[in-house]
RNA sequence: GGCCCAUUAGCUCAGUUGGCAGAGCGGGAGCCUUUUAAGCUCCGCGUCGCAGGUUCGAGUCCUGCAUGGGUCACCA
């Protein structure tokens, strides 16, 4: 391995602590029993309320006439600054719950002079720490811990590229030169996380929205399963899958493109309310909503129709916003420049209403593919090579996308969805043609989809064998074992599909799918 | 996949008309007993993304490739 300039420094640096008989890759750390968090840390200093000037320096037990504990704890984390002085020695310590100062004086009684020398030679920004000690305010008025004893933890070799920086009047903090190279980020996802720390934030916040969902499932009554992400045949979206092998049966596998229609089988099994969270894989463009591999959450519901799931839908979202935005926001988030109001009714449409009110065009007039298409390409909505081919619901589908999906901000729901679209969707009894179905949008992305399901084994089945017929290299393939299940007998029932990295980025304000993925895809590696 | 832009030190970036490879931060050596973008003195640490080409001479111009970003196409 090549090391650079400074990494050859660190190396040296790391043969003379071993040289010293110190080891600088410990198998634990010495005082966790002592230990208090940074944030707490700084609390108890704070409390001390005495800023220690060099008389009472000297005495460091005597630093605080309050009642306040200032017993010595334990501190452990990683130095993230570090500046000595003469003889003194500052270094911020971060941990996960925030930062705290260390001090060491040459001088202190505590503090040897060859301790104090150690922890000025030997470590570095980037190094894990530990260190025992007594809290303070420095004359500053910085909550500091005085250390009398410390130990390295873990040695780093290659600097961490930690920006500076300048807490402004305001109280706002000026970084500079931070690391921001969206390649770089990605790919050493660890050292993004180590110097930025809004980053963590972004996967706390999308850690608070699984569990805001998983919580608001489990009181309503479902039971999380999970199903194959092998699977012998793949099915419940149109999307091109991801192909592998077992070796020993010698079976072609494919990565799932959604759990719905092993979900429906449990359905079958009188499970009668069922989710899964987890994640799907679509061998398709990358974009900055579309990542291969995507976590989603589905649900299916006995009993439900639709618009039962999207009443419940609004309430889930809105749980999961609660879970991320704080109280203070009153469910108003920005995404993309825009203001989102979470917690208002959510505006609900039909398709058809949406698309004339984007275009003038009612395609309701218009039965079939060819007059349709026909009138499309009079009004120069699109162009004839696109409109060439194309069924009539992947027309208005087309139409939607083109015309409707960006200005969609506000959360609203588009129903009464074409057929020839939705081979799992049950059509409406007085219009054939049209499914029981709807999309959730937000912040004009695509963000859930929905319908009453198709539970005819006879109508699935021939819904399978139309799909075959439209030769489409993402027709849903004929499930033998799946028309079985529902040939059992498969209760009345609702369903529903979201892209939960989708609502991560929109409760983010994240502009790319990327930024709430921890490791997503990227080229070569 | 098409088009456009970018790629220079560990990080963030400058680099003029083709003429010795630069800055700030970081790093190293030294000074400094309450610093906090600490400060002061000294030190540049580099396969200018990769491979070719043009030229006396290429970070700079040309071609191809790679990666990233934007955009269009595609995409439940």
């Amino acid at each position: 391995m090549e090391l650079n300039e400074s990494e050859r420094e660190k190396q040296t640096k790391l043969a003379r602590i071993r040289a010293l008989g110190i080891n600088p890759f410990p198998p634990r750390a010495e005082w966790i029993a002592q230990r208090v968090m940074a944030i707490e840390a700084a609390d108890r200093a704070k409390s001390t309320g005495s800023n220690t000037d060099n008389q009472n320096a000297d005495q460091p037990e005597q630093a605080s006439h309050t009642s306040t504990p200032t017993q010595p704890f334990s501190v452990m984390g990683r130095v993230i600054r570090k500046n000595t002085k003469g003889k003194v020695s500052f270094a911020h310590i971060e941990d996960e719950s925030g930062k705290v100062q260390f001090f060491a004086r040459l001088g202190d009684d505590s503090l040897s002079a060859e301790r104090f020398q150690l922890w000025d030679s030997l470590i570095d920004v980037g190094d894990w720490v530990e260190a025992v000690g007594i809290p303070f305010l420095t004359k500053a008025g910085e909550p500091s811990l005085r250390i009398s004893a410390w130990n390295l933890l873990s040695k780093a070799i290659t600097p961490l590229p930690l920006a500076k920086e300048e807490k402004q009047t305001d109280g706002s903090i000026k970084r500079y030169s931070a690391f921001a190279d969206p390649d770089l980020r990605f790919r050493q996802r660890y050292t993004d996380l180590a110097v930025n720390p809004e980053v963590r934030e972004i996967f706390i916040k999308r850690a608070r929205l699984v569990k805001g969902i998983r919580d608001f499932m489990d009181s309503n009554g479902f039971l999380e399963v999970e199903t194959p992400i092998l699977q012998p045949l793949y099915g419940g979206a149109a999307a091109r899958p991801f192909t592998t092998h077992h070796n020993q049966l010698d079976q072609d596998l494919y990565l799932r493109i959604s759990y719905e229609l092993y979900l429906k089988r449990l359905l079958v099994g009188n499970i009668e309310r069922v989710y899964e969270i987890g994640r799907d894989f679509r061998n398709e463009g990358v974009s900055f909503k579309h990542n291969p591999e995507f976590t989603q959450i589905e649900f299916y519901a006995a009993y439900m129709d639709v618009f039962a799931v999207m009443e419940l839908t609004e309430r889930m979202i809105q749980a999961a916003a609660r879970a991320v935005l704080p109280a203070s926001t009153n469910g108003i988030s920005q995404f993309r420049g825009n203001t989102i109001n979470w917690f208002q009714p959510f505006a609900r449409q039909t398709m058809r209403d949406a698309i004339c009110e984007h275009t003038k065009l009612d395609y309701t007039l218009f039965p079939d593919a060819e007059s349709l298409g026909a009138e499309i390409v009079k009004q120069n909505l699109m162009s004839a090579e696109l409109v060439r081919g194309k069924t009539r619901g992947k027309l208005i589908d087309s139409l939607l996308g083109d015309y409707v999906e960006k200005t969609l901000i506000q959360p609203t729901f588009l129903y009464d969805y074409p057929r020839d679209i939705s081979p799992l969707a049950k059509s409406k009894v007085d219009d054939p043609a049209t499914v029981e179905r709807f999309e959730g949008f937000i912040g004009g992305m695509e963000l859930c989809n929905a319908f009453t399901e198709l539970n005819d084994p006879f109508d699935q089945e021939q819904r399978f064998l139309d799909e075959q017929k439209g030769g489409d290299d993402e027709a849903q393939l004929l499930d033998e074992d799946y028309i079985r299940a529902m040939r059992y007998g498969m209760p009345p029932n609702g369903g529903f599909g979201m892209g939960i990295d989708r609502l991560a980025m929109l409760l983010t304000d994240k502009d790319t799918i990327r930024e709430v993925i921890l490791f997503p895809h990227l080229r070569q590696g």
